[in-house]
DNA sequence: AAGACATATGCAACTATTTGCATATAAGAT
DNA sequence: ATCTTATATGCAAATAGTTGCATATGTCTT
């Protein structure tokens, strides 16, 4: 209850804007907040059911032929008046824990080429996530000055997966260069 | 039982090249995995008790004078072996989960002054941890080809701490110049 | 016809991390 | 004298995230 719970909050964003299903949340997340922020279907569908039990958000039922009815949430007055608060209150400065780096810690006990390679396989995942912010990149910058403006910080969170993901890619290169020394 | 668990290796990755108290491995966390690996003492005591009871370490008591009797752990040959086979197998990409950028994303619904008292903040915070990141590579680059070798790995992981922070704090600049205009 | 992929939802068990509490001593600073 | 910091350990409860499983349909590809 304290300064956390921001995957709750991240939701409650995503719907002050547009209502959505958890399969909508889920896809938005990768879309929008896929630069800095990751959840897997079932972490959205279980914290959309205590935020529907907590009054945070609502939820109408759509039935679909043939496929099950979508669950469409909607933000209530509580949500909102939550979320704010949230946002008012200071968070904390996020933490890395990478497990590459514990094994590069450790490598003296493991095969150089087998690091490279593992190191060349996650150097490929990081190249196409800077690809992808790349694209979107120019898309936004594509618009013309009043089309920016409501994404101007959505734009900012995108800045900061492009610069983490060419800073990834540098220190790659330098481990590389050490690697096949 | 999978790819993670990167806690419990972290510790036997210590416990590798130096016996140690719960207290121990906890200083040396802060002291050579801080750049990319966070953890509280409450973690380090309980994970210590459950590769204990697993066998993977064992453990040692050394009565002391007026404090609590220090217990110290060191390597099974188990241990050794567990740690062996997962530096063998691959670890998952890291995830950033930043909770500051969530804010950032949601930031039409706040005060612009609000958001860029608390991005100073973090900005303090993380100028202090690049501060000591580069004071520890002062230290490295000062030693002799020599007595560098040993710490050639480690050194790589101090490397991403450091491009890492000057990454953030590069985009830190970027923000600070939208919300001053 | 079989397989992959997208739509659409969720439970259960486990692993990981945080937060709050609890205890006890010694040394040094204000 | 009191306060802070360091040494030294841990439990319990809550929150957060992963992994595996489960179901059901439609479309598109091989």
């Amino acid at each position: 209850m304290t300064r956390t719970m921001s995957l709750k909050h991240a939701i409650l964003t995503l719907l002050e804007t547009e209502e959505g299903s958890g399969y909508d949340l889920l896809k938005r997340f990768k879309a929008r907040l896929g630069f800095f922020w990751n959840a897997s279907h079932q972490q959205i569908y279980s914290q959309l059911k205590t935020l529907h039990q907590d009054g945070l958000i609502d939820c109408t039922l759509e039935p679909q032929q043939g496929k099950p009815d979508r669950k469409v949430y909607h933000m209530t007055q509580a949500g909102h008046e939550t979320l704010i608060e949230w946002l008012e209150k200071p968070v904390k400065v996020d933490k890395v824990n990478d497990a590459l780096l514990v094994k590069m810690y450790a490598g003296h006990l493991i095969d150089k080429q087998k690091m490279q390679l593992e190191l060349t396989e996650h150097k490929t995942i990081h190249q196409r996530m800077l690809e992808t912010f790349l694209a979107l990149e120019q898309e936004y910058l594509a618009l013309s000055k009043t089309k920016k403006k409501p994404f101007e910080l959505p734009y900012l969170t995108l800045r900061r997966g492009i610069l983490g993901e060419q800073a990834w890619l540098q220190w790659a290169e330098e481990v590389e260069t050490f690697l096949k020394s």
